[in-house]
DNA sequence: TCATACATTAATGTATACATAAACATATAC
DNA sequence: GTATATGTTTATGTATACATTAATGTATGA
């Protein structure tokens, strides 16, 4: 039924609490502790922590524990590049594949949400509709390496994300952006669709670098 | 001394047997066989096995064995289409970055042993120089993110290359290609540097993929 | 007081034992 | 003859035991 391996359970679990913050970045853990707070033996924590070392949410470090790793200024900038990069070919290569308004209903509904939550002042909702946007935009492309590869740094971004939200200017422009982009995909325009992202992201790694320099989340 | 656990071993091992064929795209291996052959347990195995299935290297699937991942036409077209961009990206922050000569000196060896190559008609030594080249200007654009996931996926492109690279037209172009990357990362021409390797890799694309299609490699 | 050598500790790396559950074969009913 | 149910096999998932080795503490000497 649940069907659920330990190891698969030790994995969200580990990523639930780094992204609630209840694993501090840059905190060091032992695999013993970690197995018994999950009520797991070791090895299927081991396993899991692997799989999260792959995706650069920890590392180990023989006989230092898990660490959870940290994510800097100069991290965040190098995954915006990925992102912006990659995220503009998925948009360029939706709008080429001619897809129907119905399929486009997901893309459509999350910029929607953007502009109530907006709206309504409700950063947290804005957050997570800009997130399934995105999402839907990879998924688009038809690429599951590019979409896997997008999601891993998205999940590192999310980390800093809970720190940056509420200290950014507000994601105005960002709508317009959102909504050239999905008409340019309707009408299967794939270079305005490209290029209109791509400097999207770039405004937002931009915003994001600087504000994360000022503060001197250095070792976030 | 050697200092290096047997993961690293097993790592390596199944590593060197898939790109050498030994362990064919598509075949399936038990986690004991592995084990017997590396003359250790299935612990170890299993943790490389974990680590080269997030590579995409192998895939893991209760009961049937650790399998080598297949590299069809659609899988190579999906690598090509991200080493395009995230090299794109590399070649252009390195013109950004004001590179001496003696810095780019390894870029330029590699043109050259690429040139005597041609000339000898060498293929293997062409391919070991072009392979130099890509990393070296992937090292350049100073991403150590992007680094490793373009490592990822030439991994997966070295696999397909060993059955193309006789198969394909004498790399001609492309050494041109690289001259005009190099002058242009030599005089911090971004646009350039971008503009070509894009080009480069896109072509490299189209004939890959054709040729795969072709042949129906579909499940090679 | 400081440095070095040594002993101790403790966390990981690895092996092994075992429980679980999927795949296969067999048998039975229709 | 087919299909379903049941039993058997076996590879994996997990726990546990143990060996290894890096880090820590201690003592000794200068």
């Amino acid at each position: 039924m649940g069907a659920m391996s330990n190891v698969e359970r030790a994995v969200s679990a580990l990523r639930q609490m780094i992204f609630a913050g209840e694993l501090p970045p840059g905190s060091d853990h032992l695999e013993s502790e970690l197995a018994e707070q999950l009520g797991m033996s070791r090895t299927p924590v081991r396993e899991a922590a692997l799989m999260l070392q792959a995706q650069g949410l920890v590392e180990m470090r023989p006989r230092r524990g898990i660490r959870i790793s940290p994510v800097s200024a100069t991290d965040m900038a190098e995954i915006y590049d990925i992102l912006t990069e990659l995220e503009s070919l998925a948009a360029a290569r939706a709008a080429e594949t001619q897809y129907s308004k119905s399929d486009l209903a997901t893309l459509a509904t999350a910029i929607r949400d953007m502009d109530a939550a907006l709206a309504a002042d409700d950063l947290r909702a804005w957050a997570e509709a800009d997130d399934r946007f995105h999402r839907e935009l990879v998924r688009l492309g038809r690429n599951a390496r590019l979409s896997m590869v997008v999601s891993v740094m998205r999940d590192q971004v999310r980390r800093a994300r809970a720190t940056t939200l509420f200290m950014r200017p507000k994601p105005k422009q960002s709508n317009e952006d959102h909504r050239i982009v999905y008409q340019a995909i309707a009408r299967g325009d794939a270079k305005t669709a490209h290029d209109t992202h791509h400097a999207h992201r770039q405004a937002a790694r931009d915003m994001l670098v600087a504000l994360l320099e000022k503060h001197q989340f250095h070792g976030l």
